[in-house]
RNA sequence: GACCCUAUCGUCCAGCGGUUAGGACACCGCCCUUUCACGGCGGUGACACGGGUUCGAAUCCCGUUAGGGUCGCCA
């Protein structure tokens, strides 16, 4: 038989990090024995159900780049893959645990009588659980159909792994506890139940279950702050799972090659935003300028950095991708090549050209590179340190001010780089203008 | 409270009876005669506690403590 796993998010309206894991879980573990992933939206709770909510879900998962191969936009044999249009299909087994004489009513409700036995969950994480349910006090039956003809998770999430034939089911371990239940249900249900997996949870920096208030909680956070779904994705395999070896960066196929339930740990883990921060730094570094520019012009455009040609920006990008580390910055640090009224950096200035000398060495350079024939990268680097030398000073000593005068800022790409793009005309008067900043 | 899970540097992850307990992020220092949210080198830093088992325990067992989860007519 072959592999179906499921992603079954209720729509709350963005989607958690914690789901978007769980998400790539049970990608991965499907991918890996060429089976199926289902998307199941659990949307039985009416006031939850919205299509912004779907579309969160929606979002999350295509920016992430996760495939499903059944689900509510893609249909499937199984369908629908809203639980919310599956009435008739609950009725079925409704009337089935009915007959069998598994069901009660309790102030209008409906209840499933436990057999009250030991229940054993084996877990591909966890091992193997008993769970003593005799004690009524401590595991009351649970309510399967609210008064009003609505359905409880428990029941509807079963029917459905049921009927969709799911065959593993990766899912959260604070539903551990619910696995005996969900057993029972089966049991009476005459259905084989699937084999499960539980993956530890992700914690806020406070040790709690990470909520909507915490940064970072949800993946809409990493779309805004500039981060590339490759890290994130690399980032949130790290959390629960190893690759071995000490491996840290990760790209999507290896993940894939490497991954396996057997090397998930059972430990919840704290959220990190620093490593992940480290890591987008590492997957641009290491991406194709074609891909880092494909995610970078959604921003420059946003920013409406007038770059002109795609030739010029696709060469400040070049020069860009070694440091950056936020798609979000990529506006500003590509953005004074392209006008000459970029602003100056007050402390920048400060530091850089306010002090002793350091316009005199900023003319010095200025008329050295008026002098020079050749204008590239090498030539530009060379004669600047053969000045320093000259003068007998620090290569800092001009480098800084150079910077500043010609971007505005301290910080930024390889001063070389930018000097060669910007032109030999270009950055002398620059220099010149950055005097009369200066003053 | 009951039940379940967990317990290695601040954080994430290695370790699966014998290791100077390893890597990564963060932090600190030095270096790169180019600043840096670049790169290189080095450093600080952990087996929760108490009992066993064993020639030998971070590794196995028990207990304690701590943390998390579940006990909904939420999912």
């Amino acid at each position: 038989m072959s592999v179906r796993t499921r992603f079954a998010p209720s729509p709350t309206g963005y989607l958690h990090v914690g789901g978007a894991r769980t998400a790539l879980f049970n990608s991965l573990y499907a991918r890996k024995f060429g089976g199926k992933l289902i998307l199941r939206i659990e949307d039985t709770d009416e006031k939850r159900n919205t299509p912004e909510a779907m579309q969160a879900i929606y979002d999350g998962l295509n920016w992430l780049g996760l495939e499903w191969q059944e689900g509510p936009d893609k249909g499937g044999d199984y369908g629908p893959y809203l639980q919310s249009q599956r009435n008739a299909i609950y009725e079925k087994y409704f009337a089935q645990l009915q007959g069998g004489g598994h069901l009660y009513e309790d102030g209008g409700a409906v209840r499933f009588r436990s057999p009250r036995k030991t229940v054993t969950v084996e877990d591909l994480v966890c091992g193997k659980i008993a769970f003593d349910m005799s004690n009524p006090v401590t595991h009351p039956d649970m309510t399967i159909r609210r008064p009003d003809g609505s359905w409880i998770f428990h029941f509807v999430n079963v029917v459905d792994d049921i009927e969709m034939k799911m065959t593993h089911v990766i899912r959260g371990e604070d539903h551990l506890s619910n696995t005996p239940k969900h057993i029972e249900l089966y049991q009476a249900l005459g259905a084989e139940p699937p084999k499960f997996a539980h993956i530890p949870l992700i914690l806020n920096h406070e040790g709690k279950k990470l909520s909507k208030r915490d940064g970072g909680s949800s993946l809409a956070y990493f779309v805004e702050n500039g981060y590339v779904p490759e890290a994130v994705l690399n980032y949130l395999c790290l959390l629960g799972w190893s690759p071995g070896e000490n491996r840290e960066m990760l790209t999507m196929p290896e993940i894939q090659a490497l991954f396996g339930l057997e090397d998930i740990n059972r430990r919840n883990a704290i959220f990190d935003l620093d490593k992940c921060f480290w890591l987008n730094g590492q997957h641009i570094q290491h991406m194709s300028l074609e891909r880092f520019a494909e995610l970078s012009v959604p921003c420059v455009t946003k920013a409406a950095i007038p770059y002109g040609t795609e030739d010029a920006l696709m060469k400040a990008l070049t020069i860009v991708k070694p440091k950056v580390k936020h798609l979000t910055d990529v506006p500003a640090w590509i953005g004074f090549l392209f006008t000459e009224e970029y602003p100056f950096d007050p402390e920048a200035v400060d530091k850089a050209l306010r002090k002793p000398g350091a316009l005199d060495r900023l003319r010095t350079l200025g008329t050295a590179f008026g002098e020079l024939a050749e204008w590239t990268h090498p030539s530009i680097e060379a004669r600047l340190k053969e000045l320093a030398i000259s003068l007998g000073a620090k290569v800092g000593e001009f480098v800084h001010p150079a910077r500043v005068a010609v971007s505005g800022k301290a910080v930024g790409p390889g001063l070389y780089e930018m000097l060669e793009i910007l032109g030999k005309e270009r950055v002398l008067a620059r220099f010149q203008r950055a005097e009369a900043a200066a003053a």
